[in-house]
DNA sequence: CACCTTTCTGTAAACGTTTACTGCGATCGC
DNA sequence: GCGATCGCAGTAAACGTTTACAGAAAGGTG
């Protein structure tokens, strides 16, 4: 595992200067002769160009980070997958961050983009507040945040309608003789949270129902967390027949306390989730979730971010990927093969 | 989105040398009154040091890849998820790659460790043939593989043993007065296709039951795969009562598979799985499953690897994981609360 | 054959750090 | 009061590339 041969030591072996060998090995235009013995040189020395070096020259480190809160939530490990492969074809390697949604880690990343060992950042930050945009704005580096930011920011932007998506999901469940729609969030605090909760009040009104707040809970945006607010939510309103869950993993949770006291569904209580993740298809019974294109906003960001990078100077773009209900089992029950 | 300032910037506001500034930013000993002075100037212009020139001299990056046949498998995401906190801790950054199983790819990222963008590499991959061993020895950077190598293999070795994972699933089986245990495998061309296709073939033997081959079947290690797989084993095999599947998501498709069919888990047929992913837990009914501890192995190996980063002489370690075995509902039925 | 192009190669500087070495002024011991 | 010692800071080299520039060799033209 000694030191590996440089442009030195094949300069040195071919009888040549580094500049030539440089020039061999980049395609520029050489004598055929010279060609042959830098190539050959490299090869027998089993060559591999130092990446550090070459990205302290030319200021470009193929390199892109992609900050989340945990890999091991469904949407961004569907994001990530997404990813990947984009900036792969591009040439690009993908650093990954974790920030367990905490703020101060999330403002460190957009810091850290001084070091300069990425060319750009994908982050999609739960909250966003003041330091957020301003960390966003004076980042060194290319930044593409997926969830809403403030419009006017000047940041490129992928969006979802998470607003939208509530009400499909509302006057799906309404168009199904559901009167009692119960809705399970996470902490009203995160950008989606907020926007889910105001969606499920206008929708509410707009269907011309009532609304009651026991038939709101808050818990958080995970299995167990979730489960537990449904259970609380259950005993308060005993006759709901229906549940909205702010996201799948909430959605998951509900079918477990559901099946454990015994309904049904979706006969006793149709259940509906956000984010159409990979689970709610093969879940049982399969879950109607709404798709928020969790893989699109990702590939998109991806795109976007490349984008940029092959032009920094044009203005920032904002995408918004619309949601679309998917229909199954558990509100609408099996379908008769 | 500028130019950052650098060390020269510094010294120059400061009216120091560029040597004085980096002496301060790295806390060696200096006159305090020109540590004041260029820390102020560091402060005022927003100094963040570039960490390429630091690596092109240091000869360290501080990150560390982490290759896997695919993110979205959930044992790799366990890992994934257990190593990036012990590299963070370490002040080392996570570079991921996904190889899709395919040999090339790997041989290509362990080429890449030339390039010198990371400081070392964990590895898992499927199937490890000469080509991989080579390419491992000849890495210019350390490698921990996850999964067994050849013994005598120069390289930090994590594994579990497979093997007698399956024996203990199979005993438990055969515990509960099943005979007709059906196997479910991924491609044998596999580490642990090829490893688990022995096991269950001696296990079987040393239970004292009759080697059925219309009780085996290959398919892939994901879930549809493992359906029909287990589609095509039931039509093969109608009288089996008990189904090891090679792991867990070939399971969770057999639970699919067996609801579908009418067969009640466990009354009709007990379902072992292999993994202990997340989801065995949660699944209906909750799946047996033998831990191969994919939460210990990626944690023994970031920290196999950050030991050899720090001592990189020391001779190749080998450690192994034992399985346990998880009993849940779909073997033994529901515990009455 | 002298001159001008053209084609290729080598020298050297640059990217932003760290660090060995040198030199300077001050302090110390005698 | 003088040499030795010490603390500190500046100069310069190095890490491994890329690339502007200059120079050499070769070819073409009159």
């Amino acid at each position: 595992m000694s030191d590996g041969p440089t442009i030195t030591t094949i300069a040195e072996r071919a009888g040549v200067s580094i500049a030539s060998v440089s020039r061999v090995l980049n395609g520029l235009p050489t004598r055929e002769d010279t060609v042959r013995r830098v190539l050959s040189a490299a090869d027998e020395l089993g060559y591999v160009p130092n990446s550090v070096a070459r990205s302290l020259k030319s200021r470009r480190t193929n390199q892109v980070a992609f900050a989340m809160a945990d890999i091991g939530n469904p949407v961004y490990l569907t994001m990530v997958r997404e990813i990947q492969p984009v900036l792969k074809a591009a040439g690009y390697r993908l650093v990954l961050h974790s920030t367990d949604a905490d703020v101060a880690e999330e403002i460190d990343v957009l810091r850290s983009l001084g070091e300069r060992y990425v060319d750009g950042l994908i982050m999609i930050p739960l909250r966003i507040g003041e330091a957020h945009l301003k960390a966003v704005e004076a980042a060194r580096a290319p930044v593409v945040i997926i969830g809403s930011v403030p419009d006017g920011t000047r940041v490129d932007n992928v969006r979802t309608d998470s607003r939208t998506g509530v009400r499909l999901a509302l006057e799906h469940l309404r168009s199904l003789g559901r009167r009692r729609i119960g809705f399970v969030n996470g902490p009203l605090d995160t950008v989606p949270g907020s926007a889910r909760s105001t969606a499920y009040a206008e929708g509410i009104r707009e269907l011309g129902l009532p609304y009651d707040e026991n038939l709101v809970e808050i818990g958080d945006f995970y299995r167990a967390e979730g489960a537990q607010a449904v259970s609380r939510l259950l005993s308060r309103a005993p006759d709901l027949d229906a549940l909205m869950c702010a996201n799948d993993l909430i959605a998951l949770g509900a079918l477990d306390v559901l099946r454990r006291a015994g309904r049904r569904v979706p006969e006793d209580v149709a259940v509906a989730g956000m984010d159409d993740i990979d689970l709610a298809a093969v879940a049982w019974p399969s879950l109607t979730s709404v798709s928020l294109g969790s893989a699109e906003r990702g590939r998109l960001a991806a795109e976007l971010l490349l984008d940029r990078l092959g032009n920094g100077d044009r203005d920032p773009k904002v995408v918004t990927v619309p949601p679309r209900l998917m229909v199954r089992a558990s509100t609408v029950g099996e379908e008769t093969p």
